[in-house]
DNA sequence: CGCTCGCTTGATCTCCTTCAAGGACAGTGG
DNA sequence: CCACTGTCCTTGAAGGAGATCAAGCGAGCG
C-alpha cells in the first residue's frame, strides 16, 4: 500500500537526490484522501489553504476567471504531482485548482510538512525546488502563449504534458492520458475552442502526435519537439 | 551607509514580518557591487549561478531568446527587488538576466545565505514566500499576455511596475522611473513595438497615465486599474 | 553638421476570432 | 431497441485585432 506520502517523495525525487532516510519520513506523513468530482474545485481563490494536495488518480487545473468570465488555466496535473506547494509560505490562494475529471486527491496538513522542512534540510530543499521548477513552468507558459503561432504552441503543450507524463511513470505504448476537451485547451493555450480544433487538425495531418477520447500518443517524438521549439530544460528533471 | 543585505532585509519586509534579529543578519551578509552597463548580462542561461543579485540602481529584465532570435521578457526589476532568489535551489538558469540601462548590482553569496537559512527560520520563509511571489507574478504576466487585448495589457502592465515602485519607496510625484524603451514592453507584452506605440497613444489620450522619457506618470490610477483590469493580491504586499 | 536610435504614422496583410450550423457519440428513459 | 438529449468535435464564412512593411521625424551625440 503506497502512501500520499510516498507518492511526494517520489515525485520530488525526480528533480533531485533525495536522501533513503528523509524518503521515510516523507512517506510517513500523515493524510487524507478524497474523491474530487469533475469540475469540482478543491482550493478556490482567496481561500487560505491548511493542506498540500498531491493527485492520485484523475487530472486536475489550475486557473483564474478573469473579467467577463474568460478563464485562464495556468497549468495542468498529473498523478503523482503536486499542485500547490506553494501555498505552504504563501497566505491565500491568488487562483483555484479544480479537477479536469473524477479524481482523487491526497491531503497533507501543512503543520506536518513544516516539521520535516525545519528538520530534514535536503527533503526542504527539494520541496523548495519543486516550487521553483513550477514558476520555469509558468514563465514557459507565457512564453508559449506570448510568442509562438497556435501550432507550434500546441505542439508545445504536449511535449510538456508528455514530458511529465513520462517523468512520472505514466507513458505506455507511447502514450498517456490526456483527458482533457478542446475548450480546456483553449483556455490554457489562450485560443479559441474553434482553432484548437483547426490546429490540431494540422498537426495529426503532421503523423507527428494525435490526441483524441483523452488520450495523447506522439508518433514522432522529434517532428513534435522540434515544431514545438521543445526544450525540456525549464522542467529540470533527471530521469 | 546602506548594505546590500539592508536592502534585502528590507524588501523582503514588503511581503511579510520579519524580526529585528533576521534583519540584522541578513544586513550584514557579505556583498559585492559592481555596474552591470547597458544591455550587458549578469546571468546567462545555462550558467549555474554561486550569488543572490540585488538591484541597486538602473532597471534590470529577464529574458529567453526563442527560435528565430524572437526575445521574450519574463519580468523586470526595479532597484532595491531580487531578481533571482531562485539561483538559491535551481542548478542552472534557464534564463537570462541583463540591464535594460547602466545599473547597479549587488551580489551576495550563495553560501552566505544557505547559512541564514539554516538558521533563521523567520528569514528563510521570507526568502521562500518571495520566490513564490516571483512565481504568481509569472502567472500574473501569462494571464495578461493570453487574454486580455493590447490596451488592457498596457494599462495592466503600467499598474504592475507602479505598484511594485511604491512598495519599493521609489514612487514621486505620482510617478516613478520606466526606463524601456516601447520594443523592451514589446518584447514584455508580447507585442510588435508599432502596436505598442499605436496603443500608447490610447491610453494617452484617455488621461489615465503618461509614460515618456522613461518616466511613468499615473494621473488617475482608478481608470488605468479598471482598464488594465488590475487587483493587486497577486504580489502579496503588506504595505 | 550628419548620424544613429527611438518614436510616430500610414497602408496592407494575415492569423485568429466570431458567429453559425451540422455531425458523432454516450447516457437516459420510454 | 430506439428516439431524445446533451456534450463535444468539426467545418464554413465573415470580420477584426494585431502583424508586417515602409517611411518620415525628432533628439542626443560624436
Amino acid at each position: 500500500m503506497t502512501t500520499v506520502g510516498e507518492i511526494l517523495a517520489q515525485h520530488l525525487a525526480c528533480i533531485g537526490e533525495l536522501p533513503d532516510e528523509d524518503r521515510a519520513i516523507l512517506a510517513a506523513l500523515p493524510a487524507e484522501e478524497r474523491d474530487l468530482r469533475r469540475l469540482r474545485d478543491t482550493l478556490k481563490a482567496g481561500e487560505r489553504p491548511t493542506h498540500v494536495v498531491v493527485v492520485l488518480s484523475g487530472f486536475l487545473y489550475r486557473y483564474t476567471i478573469g473579467p467577463e468570465g474568460a478563464r485562464q488555466i495556468h497549468s495542468f496535473y498529473h498523478p503523482t504531482e503536486a499542485p500547490c506547494l506553494e501555498t505552504l509560505y504563501i497566505d491565500y490562494m491568488d487562483n483555484s485548482l479544480g479537477a479536469v475529471v473524477d479524481s482523487r486527491i491526497g491531503l497533507i496538513p501543512h503543520e506536518a510538512v513544516y516539521r520535516v522542512i525545519d528538520e530534514r534540510p535536503e527533503a526542504r530543499k527539494l520541496l523548495w525546488r519543486q516550487t521553483l521548477v513550477q514558476a520555469a513552468i509558468f514563465r514557459q507558459w507565457l512564453v508559449r502563449n506570448s510568442n509562438l503561432p497556435a501550432h507550434a504552441s500546441l505542439a508545445n503543450f504536449f511535449c510538456e504534458l508528455f514530458t511529465r507524463a513520462r517523468a512520472a511513470g505514466l507513458v505506455k505504448d507511447g502514450g498517456c492520458d490526456l483527458p482533457l476537451t478542446q475548450e480546456f485547451v483553449a483556455e490554457a493555450l489562450g485560443l479559441t475552442p474553434v482553432h484548437v480544433n483547426r490546429t490540431l487538425k494540422v498537426l495529426r495531418e503532421t503523423g507527428a502526435v494525435d490526441w483524441r477520447s483523452g488520450r495523447l500518443t506522439v508518433k514522432d517524438w522529434t517532428m513534435l519537439a522540434d515544431m514545438g521549439d521543445f526544450d525540456a530544460g525549464y522542467l529540470h528533471l533527471r530521469c
